[in-house]
DNA sequence: GCCAACGTTGGC
DNA sequence: GCCAACGTTGGC
């Protein structure tokens, strides 16, 4: 049983659109190491922290938990798809997904509020620099986040 | 294999 | 809109 963060901008896809939908297949990630997190230690039940980025109000707005492991990513096949990889081929997919689903909403835990917490201050989300959209988090920065979540 | 150029991310 | 940071691309 292992965490994560997963970033999405919330234009593109946001809690709200998670809590309709109740789940969600994570499509579009181009990035091999975000990949080899989902293809290689993201298991079913895993803990996700659902994160807004590149918004007015960035931070952590619920949790959800892996309902689906890997699998390959159609929209890498789809001419139509802005996520179209032509250099993918069918019987070697490039990219892959898992599925999340929501656990609950949260209270919105602002990015200023997590850099505040010297217990998380690890977290690959706050160093500098920083753009994979899917980071680990620790057993001990989950268990932390639980309380400033309740 | 090097590395400059370019594109993207994301907070501010 | 700015810009720092980083990943990817492609010529050599």
């Amino acid at each position: 049983m292992r965490y994560w963060l997963m970033k999405t901008e919330p234009t593109s896809y946001s809690i709200d659109d998670l809590a309709r939908e109740g789940a969600t297949s994570w499509t579009g990630v181009r990035n091999y190491q975000a990949r080899n997190f989902m293809r290689d230690d993201m298991k079913v039940g895993d803990g996700v922290l659902f994160y807004h980025s590149s918004c007015p109000e960035p931070g952590i707005v619920g949790l959800a938990e892996v309902s689906d492991a890997a699998h390959p990513d159609p929209t890498q096949f789809d001419a139509r798809s802005k996520y179209f990889d032509p250099a993918s081929r069918p019987d070697a997919p490039r990219w892959v997904n898992v599925e999340i689903k929501l656990v609950r909403r949260t209270r919105l835990l602002p990015l200023e509020e997590l850099r505040a917490y010297p217990e998380l201050a690890a977290m690959p989300l706050l160093q500098r620099g920083n753009r994979l959209s899917i980071t680990p988090v620790t057993a001990a920065e989950w268990r932390f986040l639980q309380k400033k979540l309740k």
